[in-house]
DNA sequence: TTGTACGCGTTATCAG
DNA sequence: CTGATAACGCGTACAA
């Protein structure tokens, strides 16, 4: 490893000038500068990060707490943010939290402790009290947080009535709701559009709503049961894509044919709904767009922006595809 | 931000005392050790990892390569490596280098001037040259590397054998094959266990072999038309899952049943293979397995064991579902 | 315009 | 058993 000291020593001038040169300020020469720059790529050099780190206290590096990267909402999420982070010369840590309060902690310690620029996290829990111990720059994902730190996330109550709208639309009369946990916002919320929705005409019927956990096979078992219960369903709206996806399963088991039996939408537009069949009609976050302003404002607040913008909710959108039939 | 300074100064002792309790390591007198914990406690003291990383020259920081976390191959490979290393205290960067060359130069870089401890990487270049120059723990993943650095992945020759060997005995007569890159050694190696499987009984066709790029889009376009120009086909070896979800739309186009009409054969095993329907009969890679093996191996070598086992490929194993016959 | 010297927070060595 | 103190590699007052 070649030291900022070995640069010094083979250009014949001070570590200072050496680190002048690399970071473009103080007064330098012109020739002095020609010469270091030349043992710089002589010796091949390049500064280490963690002794700039424990000087200026911050390490180019983010950490990012999601539940789960096997949740396929969040493998795109986290693309698109190391990737804005990247760019801009950041690191990103992944820290699988399985929506843990205790593991989430544990991630926000080790992040403090190696001098984390920030963090971005998607969880259930954060108390405003330790919120507010941490001092270090914090955005919210896909749901939203404490008042205190800003946090992107779509409008879910708008998403779930514009999917139980368009499926009303298209001519459901009977639909159903399978529920993810509604110790998650966004779930719950989901549930909450779904049923102002419907209460716009038909009286809300609670046992049309059954919990699919956000999985597959839970939402399968469910949604089984449901068509069973009540054949005369003809229209499911699905807290997530994952859960719509157990559905189509259900009903090829059930003997039903998605769109012209029932009518099927999702929620969130994971790049695996198009690829399903029939191909998944869903409620698109733009999940891209989310991705890229969260990282936008992490990097805001660690430029040091005190008082930084808190986006409105991002607008959900309806992606029309086989699941239901066109208009 | 309370230092090791202050806990010294808090229990009125030297630094050097702290550290030692802290690293339990020296001679320290019991009481003395009792003042000093709880000191520790009540300042709420978390030594600096960034210090601690600066003398010591390593980070509790592993950097994980890949291609793009978004491959569904990926999350599941991550979400391993996360899960262990976090346990043996380490922290990983994600690394997404597109399979580019230059963005894995980069980020090695980048990952070394951050005292990493190692790095596990996906990758189908690396030269030899540069491998030495890193004196960095590495081990590869997916794909067989270098002679110099161990790497972990399946025996892809025999995995494809398996496939096809299956098909065959299922009864079918006209085996095609979806393939992958070939600039990706185990889309070639999955193309040649194919071949050399085939070749067994019938004459090798080389236009049975189309490309599908390790997309579902691709592929479904490649299945329609190969399925178009030779429809006497009546099995299919995709050399990947996704691939084979586009095959599954392609043979609904082109108004084929899986698997009466069409069987239908994967490779991965990725968690949505037994989402689809027809779920995916595949060739199972122990995912998990894998990325233990790897994660182990990598902390062995961090741990000094310079010369570590070079671990035999994985045995990947055929795991029969929907999309092909029941024998 | 350049160099010296100190501090960032730890750990390890070496006296005591 | 404990305490100074010198690293680790870099950035920046402060002097020159």
């Amino acid at each position: 490893m070649t030291t900022i000291k070995d640069v010094a020593k083979h250009a014949q001038v001070s570590v200072a000038t050496v680190s002048r040169v690399l970071n473009n300020n103080g007064y330098v020469n012109e020739d002095t500068k020609k010469k270091v720059v030349r043992s710089i790529k002589e010796l091949n050099y390049k500064p280490n990060a963690v002794a700039r780190s424990l000087f200026k206290k911050e390490s180019k590096t983010i950490g990012l707490i999601i539940p789960d990267i096997m949740n396929p909402f969040f493998p795109e999420l986290a693309r698109v943010v190391e990737d804005v982070m990247n760019k801009r010369g950041y690191t990103v840590i992944l820290c699988n939290s399985d929506a843990n309060p205790e593991k989430e902690a544990h991630y926000l310690d080790i992040l403090k402790r190696k001098y984390v620029d920030g963090v971005m996290i998607v969880t259930n829990t954060l108390e405003q009290d330790h919120i507010k111990e941490w001092e270090l720059p914090l955005v919210g994902l896909d749901r939203p947080l404490e008042h205190t730190v800003p946090s992107v996330y779509s409008d879910n109550i708008h998403g779930a009535c514009l999917a139980v709208s368009h499926l009303k639309e298209i001519g459901c009369h009977h639909i159903a709701h399978i529920q993810g946990p509604l110790t998650i916002a966004n779930a719950k919320q989901r549930y909450q559009g779904y049923k102002q929705e419907i209460e716009k005409n038909d009286s809300f019927q609670e046992d049309l709503v059954v919990p699919g956990e956000y999985q597959w096979q839970t939402a399968e078992a469910a949604a089984i049961s449901l068509l069973k219960n009540h054949p005369y369903v003809d229209g499911i709206f699905a807290g997530n894509d994952v859960m719509a996806f157990g559905v189509i399963k259900a009903a090829i088991k059930t003997g039903r044919k998605i769109p012209e039996d029932l009518q099927l939408i999702g929620f969130d537009n994971i790049f695996m709904s198009e690829m399903m069949h029939p191909s998944l009609t869903t409620i698109s976050q733009p999940i891209d767009e989310m991705g890229k302003k969260a990282s936008e404002l992490l990097l805001s607040l660690i430029k040091g922006n005190a008082s930084v913008e808190f986006p409105k909710p991002f607008k959900a959108t309806l992606k029309k595809r086989s699941s239901t039939l066109q208009v």
